[in-house]
DNA sequence: GCCGTTTTCGGCCCGACTGTTTTCAGTCG
């Protein structure tokens, strides 16, 4: 793991056992964002903490958490973490993760019944003795039971890419059956995180009843978890594309349609962005919530219970704008200094359609399913104005990768096809390995030949960050590589990939005009959102590529748009949505 | 524990839902 990774996660331990204790909440607070804020960090935090001053510089760093990170770089471990693991069973950090599970309850378990991991909350589940706990009821128990259940199957959260076809399903359902509804897909998925929590869609409708009945009686539905005046609740057991089933929650909000906008925001979050949005109105005399935003006053009962005028609430922008900031795309929306961006940034921003052509594919001439032609037509079909074949290298073999001299009669065929296709330029390259040690898997003579040379990492992948580092930038000066693909090789929820250090790529990347890679595969997503926002910031150029085996891979662009949004790429350092003169100009620089 | 174009001390977002309650605590997002 990733110093970044292991001390967010000792913050957010810090968090919990604290919260165990009973501790102030704010304090508890406090610690929770500072592992946020790590989380967040393109930079190795190893690194950053060398200097005591750039650590505090991290809003939310203090001087208490500043020196917490320098004893953890210092000694692997934070003292106050040990003493709390005294004092608190690890085990219970697990219970406490069991959805309807809080503080609360978890402490109220630990000192009357003695439960210290989820076996012996298990066992008093079974043997019944749970019930003997204050507010504790027969319903308390079954649900918790179910919850148990569904987190041990379940296993964390759900990658995109699967997520967001069943949510387009059930919206596609819920809209066959009332077309009269206006249908939103809010939350982390509107965001266009790389996980998905739960699926959260709006309804603006007139017959509310009627559609929460639909939802909660989906045949995907396997157990309704609320149904109330406002919100349903259900826990999906759905099968994906591959026939594979996966176990998700989805709920579904009903709101009035004059208040869709604030209600919008509120349920797209993230809860971090929501909490600014509402410091920030607290500070003009407005206070902001799921039903508008409204004058503020000393009244405890909310304002539209009281038939207070909102000041707006129908649409985002009405809501921004009245509270005086510019509209924050949902993708932004992740307490990362989005309300503060530069309008010339946010005006800039990438869109999906502003991408214009692929420089990663494969076909069956490696281990893709389409041939040239077929590949070309599908781009084409696209929008696209260039294509890209680039199949896999000789150190491949399980991908067929071509041997040098099936690679020079690939190049020929790849230009005779782009002489036979009208409509898009078909250019010859390859995806290189990227060795161990930074060596391409093919000599400088051959990759001349080639009109684009993606090289990319797919071994090694555990190697330490020093070596990952030197061996990517070895690639990236390359005079002859124009693109990293999947830089980090991680693998969402199932591979860490390599850790190099990213701001040293990116300076280099910068200084060679050399591109790195948004792999927009759900599964990949590689360079991932942080890195890639650290990459924009310093002007450096991105490429994303669908890495297409088969023609409905090229769906995966949406989702490599959304993590380069979620860094804040602006069109113009973006590759692919450049011109046909521009791209082709880039890439013959390189010869 | 952090933070400051009203504050270096005194604040720190807001509402829905559930299950257990005679008015509300706990959890969630």
């Amino acid at each position: 793991m990733s110093t970044n990774k292991e001390l967010a996660a000792s913050f957010k331990d810090i968090a919990s056992l604290l919260e165990l204790t009973g501790a102030d909440k704010f304090r508890v607070n406090a610690h929770a964002r500072v592992s946020r804020v790590i989380a967040d960090l393109a930079e190795d935090v190893a690194e950053l903490g060398q200097d005591r001053d750039a650590l505090l510089a991290l809003d939310g760093v203090g001087a208490k958490a500043a020196d917490k990170i320098q004893e953890y770089l210092e000694t692997g471990e934070i003292s106050e973490r040990a003493e709390l693991l005294e004092q608190v069973p690890s085990g219970l950090l697990e219970v406490l993760k069991i959805p309807g599970l809080g503080p609360k309850t978890v402490r109220l378990l630990w000192q009357e019944k003695e439960v210290t991991n989820l076996d012996e909350l298990q066992k008093v589940i079974d043997d019944g003795s749970i019930l003997e706990l204050p507010r504790m009821g027969k319903k308390t128990v079954e649900n918790m039971k179910k919850a148990i259940e569904f987190a041990r199957q379940a296993g964390g959260r759900t990658p995109i890419g699967i997520a967001a076809p069943i949510a387009d399903d059930i919206v596609a359902v819920l809209k066959k059956e009332h077309p009269k509804a206006k249908f939103e897909v809010a939350g982390s998925l509107r965001r266009g995180a790389e996980t998905i929590g739960d699926i959260d869609i709006l309804v603006a409708a007139k017959n509310s009843e009627d559609v929460a009945e639909t939802f909660r009686t989906l045949p995907i539905v396997d157990q309704v978890l609320a149904a109330g005046a406002t919100k349903s609740s259900v826990r999906l057991k759905a099968k994906d594309s591959a026939g594979a089933t996966h176990l998700l929650q989805a709920d579904l909000r009903v709101v009035p349609a004059e208040s869709l906008g604030a209600a919008l925001m509120y349920f797209t979050g993230s809860k971090h962005h929501n909490v600014r949005l509402r410091e920030l109105a607290l500070k003009q005399g407005l206070t902001l919530n799921e039903y508008g935003l409204f004058p503020d006053d000393e009244d405890e009962t909310p304002p539209q219970q009281r038939g207070v005028k909102p000041v707006a609430g129908k649409t985002e922008s009405d809501v921004y704008e009245a509270l005086g900031v510019a509209l924050v795309p949902p993708e932004l929306r992740e307490d990362r200094g989005e309300i503060e961006i530069e309008k010339k940034r946010l005006d800039n921003l990438l869109k999906l359609k502003d991408i214009k052509a692929d420089l990663h594919a494969h076909t069956t001439a490696s281990d893709g399913v389409m041939s040239i032609e077929q590949l070309a037509e599908v781009a084409k079909a696209r929008g696209f104005h260039t294509i890209a074949v680039t199949d896999h290298s000789k150190s491949q073999p399980v991908a067929n990768g071509l041997s040098p001299e099936r690679l020079l009669k690939h190049i020929e065929a790849v230009h005779e096809a782009d002489e036979r296709v009208d409509g898009i330029s078909i250019i010859a390259g390859s995806e290189v390995d990227i060795l161990a040690d930074g060596v391409l898997d093919y000599d400088d003579e051959l990759l001349e030949k080639l009109d684009v040379v993606v090289a990319s990492p797919h071994w090694a992948l555990t190697q330490d960050p020093k070596s990952a580092t030197t061996r990517l930038l070895k690639a990236i000066e390359h005079p002859l590589v124009h693109i990293i693909g999947h830089p980090t090789g991680r693998l969402v929820n199932r591979r860490e990939g390599l850790s190099p250090a990213i701001p040293d790529l990116i300076a280099a990347a910068n200084e060679h005009t050399t591109a790195l890679e948004i792999n927009a595969h759900w599964m990949r997503l590689d360079l991932r959102d942080v890195h890639v926002r650290a990459a924009s910031d310093a002007g450096c150029l991105i490429a994303i590529n669908c890495d297409a085996h088969r023609p409905d891979d090229f769906d995966n662009l949406r989702f490599g748009v959304q993590v380069a949004r979620r860094g804040w790429l602006t069109r113009g350092l973006c590759v692919n949505a450049w011109t046909h003169k521009k791209l082709h100009s880039w890439l013959k620089s390189k010869r």
